[in-house]
DNA sequence: AATCTGCATGCGCAA
DNA sequence: TGCGCATGCAGATTT
């Protein structure tokens, strides 16, 4: 090995024993120091990956001479070979007869090696004596260059732009005479000159001596991260790593030099310096960045990073990947995680450009490992590799379940890749995608700012980290405020159109089956058929069940119940009638029961502060809520669960570990013992359900009849017992709550059931009047609807909303055949469609989906 | 039998 | 019309 020159010119030392290599890691990646003035030249984070000798430095094949990895402590340069293997560049250029190969546009298997050797090209064509062979391009040289390069401009060479490589691409050729240096744009100077106050490496070079030629040397050198992830002015990929580009190059020398560095930019995400050097502001945490994506600054070329890859990242989420002050992210790209990716076969497919823009360039299909770190600095091994897909590559990172099941992510939400300089390393971040009720995006509906729980669901992205996500439903709902609101309409999970979410969709595939229970409502104008199933009748309905509006329901003192809509115009809430179900838009004009609040000039009935604090009090309920939909998916679906699941969450409903974000129009292979939808229906798939029909609809609904009955007796054989031993449990006999915390309105009782359990009414659970089966009921909530509470105030009943499903879930195994369908017991009434309604709809929007299938 | 791996297929978007 | 990419699927491998 050679003796190696310090960079830093101030020092340039060159005694190879000052010199300490090893792997820094810290930084994660290999780093050389110098002994004699500390500088640290570190390499790329793939240096690692390229199979080091242990000494860091392995042999040309061809020549047998060493040659280093290509760090910028590298004394020798390397290639790799399209042969095979590497080769110091002296001889892949003899193997090429080619020296500079890059002008012809290699096949796609083109390795890493580009970059330096057209550095190297520029190098000649700036007359600087810089020798290229096996043995030694001599770094002194090398160092004199960069001192001449850096007097004539503090210029940055690395992290130049894409039109910085094509720039280079055009002239790759040392005998390229065809392209003179200075004037023209087409040679160093010009490269250097077009950098000038573009590349982020003055700005580094407070960082010492990694910067400058050391960095352009090392980031040339290295078909690595480090190079490739540039900063918004720079050009993903100075070193051209990947074919095609060439052609645009060579197209683009056409261009005026300026032009070309403004033209030939493309991946990259927009200057990111101001952005992405963490300012002050988002330092100080004053300012929650919207999630503003920064699509790249120009962008032409079929390579052109498309809008939805681009990095949307506030300042805080800069803030936290950099952790530290001196840190400087530098946004990438980020993807929305399909089914695919969030999946359990681990592989996250990266988008074309990106993984070509950004990541290291593999000949291989089995590609190279590369270390990414998430934001809680955790770092993860993924193998990056491609598959040959048609003509193209597919780009994937393997191995990422771990990791995404550390950061908890699930289909729909998002990854965020960008790079921490300037160690150069990766970090990949991450957005929960997160239901957020608003109604039509109204931005603020509170006095206080909240967001009110509507029917008009979409999900948006969450910048918090993932630990700060407890649950998939946004538990703070009612309360926090989105850093984005987007307009109700599409979301595109990905790209293609079967995960495009609109937001009724969104609402399906992410309110639960538990949640969906206050909203649904019998299609317009649906006609019920009364199928027997077990001697009950049910009510089967063409029409799926729709969504209606949400409503509160609160007890006056006196105990009188109230419901309170929120306008979708105004916002103002507006007392309603008990009875009344909202669809699913409803405005002040729609008010007909109160001619005084019948527009939306008409002031609130209610004082804001009240109004915080109901919702409020309606927050906790649904955290309560979500905690107990967590339990009850924990319990498994089995049955009418599956079903009810399947029929709000659609086809993924049946696997319910996953994320129901990965829609998708075809089924996933279907195991033994599967519930979804696909695997439920009938086995006609059409038809209605006759009294001896044993599809596996019917004999689930059946089965779970039967259990829920045998329930119900004994639970009132107990009840009976405990009465009459004149045991008294602490609860009034008038049924209220012991505690009386627990209001006159059920979280989802049904307003036909407040009206009934008000009354005082005891119904029989699971059967109406009628004989009809309500499935929706519960045995065991004999004693709920027994307790009778007296006037309580309007928030205590909100409160206790929550409770009974917590003791609902204690008490049985239901799982998710819970507090929804415990909502709708009254069975048979005026208002919301009786639970075997819903049953029904449930079944017939299977037969549809069946029929779908 | 379950899981992994690599490739094929086809949809949807962008040029 | 071509490309990118989500995902299906079959063969290989592992449990």
């Amino acid at each position: 090995m050679g003796s190696k020159i310090c960079m830093n010119e101030k020092c340039q030392a060159t005694t190879s024993p000052e010199w300490k290599k090893g792997w820094d890691l810290k930084s994660g990646g290999f780093a050389t120091l110098c002994s004699n003035c500390g500088s640290t030249y570190e390499s790329s984070v793939f240096c690692e990956t390229f199979h080091l000798e242990e000494d860091g430095w392995r042999k040309c094949k061809l020549c047998g001479k060493h040659i280093h990895c290509g760090c910028i402590a590298s004394k020798y340069l390397h290639d790799y070979m399209d042969s095979g293997g590497v080769g110091c560049i002296s001889c892949a250029k003899d193997v090429d007869n080619h020296s500079m190969r890059p002008v012809e546009i290699p096949s796609d298997d083109v390795l890493h090696g580009y970059g330096r050797l057209r550095v190297l090209a520029n190098l000649q064509s700036c007359n600087v004596d810089a020798t290229i062979d096996c043995n030694g391009f001599e770094t002194g040289k090398l160092m004199q260059l960069s001192n001449a390069i850096e007097e004539n401009q503090h210029s940055p060479f690395p992290q130049c732009q894409k039109g910085d490589t094509n720039i280079s691409n055009g002239q790759v050729k040392p005998d390229d005479k065809t392209h003179p240096t200075g004037e023209g744009g087409i040679g160093f100077p010009s490269l250097i000159q077009q950098s000038v106050g573009q590349s982020r490496f003055s700005n580094l070079g407070s960082s010492g001596p990694t910067l400058g030629l050391e960095d352009m040397y090392e980031s040339v050198a290295q078909p690595s991260l480090r190079f490739s992830l540039s900063t918004s002015l720079c050009s993903p990929n100075p070193i051209l790593p990947f074919p095609g580009e060439v052609a645009e190059g060579k197209e683009q020398n056409k261009v005026p030099l300026l032009q070309q560095g403004q033209k030939t930019r493309h991946i990259l995400p927009k200057p990111l310096k101001a952005g992405l050097n963490i300012s002050s502001e988002a330092k100080k945490g004053k300012i929650s960045q919207p999630l503003i994506a920064r699509p790249p600054a120009e962008g032409r070329g079929r390579h052109q990073l498309l809008p939805r890859y681009w990095p949307r990242i506030t300042d805080e989420e800069l803030q936290q990947l950099s952790g530290d002050l001196n840190s400087t992210i530098v946004p990438l790209f980020e993807k929305v995680l399909s089914a695919s990716d969030a999946g359990r076969i681990g592989r996250l497919v990266l988008p074309k450009a990106c993984a070509e823009a950004y990541f290291p360039r593999i000949s291989q299909s089995e590609g190279v490992p590369i270390r990414i770190q998430d934001i809680k600095r955790k770092e993860w091994t993924f193998q990056f590799r491609f598959w040959p897909n048609n003509n193209s590559r597919m780009y994937v990172l393997e191995g990422i379940t771990p990791c995404i099941q550390s950061m908890q992510l699930r289909a729909g939400d998002t990854v965020t890749f960008s790079r921490i300089d300037p160690e150069g390393k990766l970090v990949m971040g991450c957005r929960k995608a997160t239901i957020v009720g608003v109604q039509d995006a109204q931005t603020s509906s509170l006095p206080n700012g909240c967001h009110s729980g509507e029917t008009s669901f979409f999900v948006v992205n969450e910048s918090p980290p993932p630990e700060k996500h407890g649950g998939r439903i946004n538990k703070d709902l009612l309360e926090q405020p989105m850093l984005t609101l987007e307009k109700k309409g599409t979301q595109n999970i990905g790209k293609s159109k079967r995960l495009h979410i609109h937001s009724e969709d969104a609402l399906e595939l992410q309110v639960t089956w538990l949640e969906a229970q206050d909203l649904f409502r019998s299609s317009p104008g649906a006609k019920p058929t009364i199928v027997m199933i077990e001697n009950h009748d049910v009510e089967e309905y063409d029409e799926p069940p729709v969504f209606g509006k949400r409503t509160l329901f609160t007890a006056q003192a006196s105990g009188e119940q109230e419901q309170w809509a929120q306008c979708d115009s105004c916002s103002k809430w507006r007392r309603l009638p008990m009875h009344v179900l909202l669809p699913p838009r409803w405005t002040c004009s729609d008010n007909i029961w109160d001619s005084n609040r019948c527009s939306c000039s008409a002031p609130d009935e209610i004082i804001p502060k009240e109004v915080r604090s109901l919702f409020r009090a309606g927050k906790d309920s649904k955290k309560q809520r979500t905690t107990e939909n967590k339990v009850a998916q924990e319990l498994g679906p089995s049955g009418l669960d599956a079903l009810g699941t399947a029929a709000v969450l659609g086809d993924n409903a049946g696997d319910l570990g996953e994320h129901s974000v990965g829609a998708t129009t075809k089924h996933p292979r279907h195991r033994p013992g599967c519930t979804c939808i696909v695997c439920i229906q009938p086995p006609s798939g059409k038809g209605k359900h006759s009294p001896m029909c044993v599809c596996n609809v019917c004999k689930t609904v059946k089965r779970r009849f039967k259990t829920l009955m045998l329930r119900k007796k004994k639970r009132q054989s107990e009840l009976e017992a405990e009465v009459a031993q004149g045991k008294d449990l602490g609860m009034p006999k008038d049924g209220s709550e012991p505690d009386g915390t627990l209001g006159h309105t059920l979280p989802h009782m049904s307003h036909s059931e407040n009206e009934k359990s008000q009354n005082g009414i005891l119904l029989e659970v699971g059967e109406t009047d009628k004989g009809q089966l309500d499935l929706n009921c519960h045995p065991n909530r004999v004693e709920e609807i027994l307790t009778e509470p007296t006037g309580l105030g309007m928030l205590s009943l909100v409160h206790g909303a929550s409770r009974p499903m917590e003791k609902y879930l204690k008490q049985n195994e239901l799982g998710t055949f819970g507090p929804g369908l415990l909502s709708q017991a009254g069975g048979e009434n005026e208002g919301r469609p009786p639970a075997d309604r819903r049953l029904a709809s449930v079944v017939g929007k299977l037969q549809d989906k069946g029929d779908e299938g």
